[in-house]
RNA sequence: GCCGCCGUAGCUCAGUGGUAGAGCGCAUCCUUGGUAAGGCUGAGGUCGGCAGUUCAAUCCUGCCCGGCGGCGCCA
């Protein structure tokens, strides 16, 4: 038969699977069902090897989930809402719909082209009126229920454009389009109170023992659950309170109460009320406080900014030390959100409050000791010490180490009544109003007389135009009177519909529930939701170990409570895989290249980027995330297209761990190739003639329960890649068996490497399973089970060591006792000679893996 | 800046408290009835740096250097 070609096998099962509906879900309660998941999707209309890695990994686990006899839920969708849809029309005049509609044309046949193990009749998209008129629906229930409410939040303000701006779009503080200064402002936006469930969330990690520690650490520091103090600090009768709120003081929240006698300032939010009310009242400080405003939102960029302070002449009165007056600032680092807006520094102990310290020449406290250093010589330069130690300079609480000294630094200031303990998180509500066209419009009306007014449900879904305007700045939907002006559902006056959209996060908080049922009228179908949820396998990027999977879990308990929804946690098993990364390209313009549009020499170690078609040298970047952007992606279409699609699934799960990062490369592509044809060969070389059994057999077998064995349990732990390497063991094994096992004995092991390689190989393993005379589908053919006494091994060689150097090694029974290891050690002519007359101090055992003599 | 992760052969990466490995690349040879190929053999490593724990550290701990991801409007 010759050579196998994937070009006319692979398409040919894909129709069988297709024929055979091979891949359809189906609720039955009288089987152990299986919800494996992919993080859907972004439509960019180009798949990557990124997305290969993704989806071949989650089916992986839905192919061999389903030979263990589950049934296998496994289905695919679009998180096709977002601002590349709106970019895409912004420069070149594209209709989003239409621009999204082809690309999901365009990556679905891409992604059937991988052969997954997809239930296909359950696709959705979150930009279908299907899916997102029932996303309106469940927001007017988070909104009666009060989880949605209004507030004001800052925003990215391009004052030239006259538009919000994503953080993305923010670029060196400046609107990537225009090249104006940002500012941040308020706006008043829709927020659903994800604190609520802020305790909830945190404790709830503990019940996730299937998700990886990293992403439960990374969650637990967002939320950051922190035990601290308010208090408040009393106007110092010289500097009374400038406005009436403050006549009670000024309060301010800390983490380390335990360093108040190393405040040296108190500082405020340019947002505080104390700064607005002073802005109000002097030109200078209003100029400041614009000044702190320029730049993003987002955290990194305030942090990472130079420190701005202004004293305001305030004085505060110190709780511990009535004579000491502490100067209040107005600091740029200072957020509004978090805590009560207002701190005190304590420079000393705060890399943040020294920088400032420093700037300013403020006084610098130290009052935690290290353990050892000399309290007359201990001083702090330019470095904050935030390690353990005793209080020193610091009245009632000297000697105390810091939790001590924070309980009682706490307790004085509650019998003071200046303040109480208190628990702050770091986690803020959800801000969901997005200033978008693109996005699930927000299903609320606003009438002039009935205030915010909820859409009816009989009126949903609130249906995007149709046609998107974008020949002006801001928001088409804002713009777009005729969609705008109704009638208000409860007065009947003339009113205006909510003209911002959710954030895109919200489409994929809930679509796993969705997937259970997509064609429900209803937003969830409870009963298919209890049958099916939680997901027991998610696998998605690290890079939402966050956001996304924070916000799934807020909503699912949040439907809980809304009774849509039996359980607390949607994901039961979460595998972050690692990112695909390559390198960049650009051209001296700027313009980025397409890594197929590159060549690259290397000469004498210097690798030089030319464009293939005109020789123009172009600056290689770093490797980074691939993404449609940065025109660094590479299409798994590259490998299939020369090597079928086995070699490319094959491919990417081999070599690296699931959970690392890799920098792609395709060098070496040609050994899945190669392995996938050497497979082939030994099934088509399998003879029928009968053959006595052979001696040999039994050895196959050992080799063939062990391979099974590994394998399974390395798909058990994902560990894909051991996996794929015992599979090319095996198959090199049955190989070398040719002319020593029967054909029975090899029957045996061929029939285990087909079914044990079909989920990484799956068209290869169905051709190779008609060659050996089955009728059915591979893909409805049972694992293969192993018997754990053709697995266990008699013997076992141990190194040995003389003073921790391997000098030899020595072969004993497997499970052999340190005392008879001992003796056989001792008794070895080899090893007594290598000792050379030392004497033997201690001997260390490790049973079954190695001993150590320590001789002198 | 803060949080999380990574650093092993020329390249891309496995691995383990005890013997350093694979694929690709490179070199050499064999086979030509597995041939749009296949196979043998080989060279190549201060396991990022420094210190500590240990009988023993590439692995554990700490510090340092370099890179990546996230930081609430990219998804």
């Amino acid at each position: 038969m010759g050579r196998y070609d994937p070009k006319i096998a692979e398409p040919h099962w894909r129709a069988a699977w297709a024929q055979a509906d091979a891949f359809r879900a189906d609720y039955d309660l009288s089987r152990p069902k299986y919800y494996a998941l992919e993080m859907f999707p972004y439509p960019s209309g180009k798949l990557h090897v990124g997305h290969a890695r993704n989806y071949a990994m989650g089916d992986v686990v839905a192919r061999f989930k389903r030979a263990r006899g589950f049934n296998v839920l496994h289905p695919m969708g679009w998180d096709a809402f977002g601002l590349p849809a709106e970019n895409a029309a912004r420069d070149r005049g594209v209709d989003p719909r239409e621009w999204t509609t082809q690309n999901i044309a365009a990556m679905r046949s891409e992604l059937k082209a991988l052969g997954l193990a997809i239930d296909w009749s359950r696709e959705l998209a979150t930009c279908e009126p299907d899916y997102y008129g029932h996303q309106q629906a469940l927001f007017l229930r988070l909104l009666k229920r009060g989880l949605a409410y209004r507030r004001e939040g800052l925003v990215n303000w391009d004052p030239v454009d006259m538009t919000v701006l994503a953080n993305e779009q923010v670029v060196d503080g400046r609107g990537w389009r225009s090249g104006a200064l940002i500012e941040r402002r308020k706006l008043n936006q829709w927020c659903l109170r994800i604190t609520a469930y802020a305790d909830e969330l945190l404790e709830g990690l503990a019940e996730l023992p299937g998700w990886p520690d990293k992403v439960r650490t990374m969650q637990e520091n967002w939320i950051g659950r922190s035990r601290g103090l308010t208090l408040t600090f009393a106007m110092a009768p010289e500097t009374p309170a400038p406005t009436p709120a403050l006549e009670g003081g000024l309060s301010v929240y800390t983490t380390r109460p335990d360093t108040l006698f190393g405040a040296s300032f108190l500082a405020v939010s340019p947002d505080h009320p104390l700064a607005e009310a002073l802005a109000k009242g002097s030109r200078e400080v209003a100029a400041f406080v614009q000044k702190c405003r320029l730049g993003g939102t987002s955290e990194a960029e305030i942090e990472s900014a130079e420190k701005l302070g202004w004293d305001t002449g305030l004085r505060v009165l110190h709780p511990f030390q009535p004579d000491l007056r502490l100067p209040v600032w107005i600091a740029n680092f200072v957020l509004m959100e978090y805590g009560a807006g207002a701190i005190f520094g304590c420079p000393a102990h705060d890399q943040r409050d020294l920088d400032f310290a420093i700037k300013y020449s403020l006084p610098i406290r130290p009052v935690v000791l290290p353990h050892g250093a000399d309290p007359g010589t201990f001083h702090v330069k330019q470095e904050a010490y935030t390690g353990p130690g005793r209080l020193f300079n610091s009245g009632f609480l000297d000697g105390l180490d810091i939790d001590a000294a924070k309980r009682a630094a706490i307790s004085r200031i509650e019998s003071l009544g200046l303040g109480s303990g208190a628990t702050v998180y770091r986690l803020r509500d959800w801000g969901v109003s997005r200033q978008r066209p693109w996005g699930c419009p927000i299903p609320v009306i606003h009438c002039s007389s009935c205030g915010i007014v909820p859409v009816p449900d009989s009126d949903l879904p609130v249906r995007l135009p149709d046609r998107l305007d974008f020949s002006q700045t801001g928001n088409p939907l804002a713009h777009d009177r005729a969609w705008r002006e109704v009638n208000c559902p409860q007065c009947g006056a003339k009113a205006e519909r909510e003209t911002d959209t959710l954030d895109t996060f919200v489409d994929s908080s809930w679509y796993f529930a969705r997937f259970t049922d997509p064609h429900s009228s209803d937003p969830i179908n409870v009963k298919a939701a209890r049958y099916w949820l939680p997901v027991d396998q998610y696998v998605g990027g690290v890079e939402h170990a966050v956001l996304h999977l924070l916000y799934a879990r807020f909503l699912t308990r949040a439907l809980q409570d809304e009774a849509l929804l039996s359980i607390s946690e949607p994901f039961v098993g979460l595998f972050t895989q690692g990112m695909v990364t390559h390198e960049t390209y650009r051209r001296q313009s700027g313009e980025w290249v397409e890594p197929t549009e590159v060549e690259i020499e290397s000469n004498a170690g210097v690798r030089v980027a030319r464009l293939k078609s005109t020789g123009e040298v172009v600056l290689i970047g770093d490797p980074e995330k691939m993404s449609k952007s940065k025109k660094n992606t590479v299409a798994p279409a590259d490998i299939a297209d020369v090597h079928g699609v086995d070699a490319a699934r094959l491919f990417v799960l081999s070599d690296s761990p699931p959970d690392r990062d890799v920098q792609w490369t395709s060098s070496g592509v040609e050994g899945a190739s190669r392995l996938l044809q050497r497979v082939w060969a030994e099934f088509d070389a399998l003879d029928e003639t009968p053959e006595p059994r052979s001696p040999d057999d039994l050895s196959l077998a050992r080799i063939t329960h062990r391979a099974v064995k590994a394998i399974t349990e390395a798909i058990d732990g994902f560990r894909f890649n051991s996996a794929i390497a015992r599979i090319y063991e095996f198959s090199a094994a049955i190989r070398n068996a040719r002319s020593t096992a029967s054909i029975t004995a090899r029957r045996d092991a061929l029939s285990a490497l087909a079914r044990v390689i079909a989920p990484f190989a799956p068209h290869l393993a169905e051709e190779c399973w008609r060659r050996m005379g089955e009728t059915r589908l591979i893909a409805f053919a049972p694992w293969p089970d192993w018997d754990p006494a053709l697995v266990v091994e008699d013997q076992r060689v141990l190194p040995v060591q003389i003073n921790g150097k391997r000098r030899g090694e020595i072969v004993v029974p497997a499970g052999a006792s340190s005392e008879m290891v001992e003796r056989l050690v001792l008794a070895d002519p080899e090893i007594s000679g290598k000792l050379e007359g030392l004497a033997i101090r201690k001997v260390i055992v490790v049973p079954d893996r190695i001993v150590n003599l320590v001789a002198a």
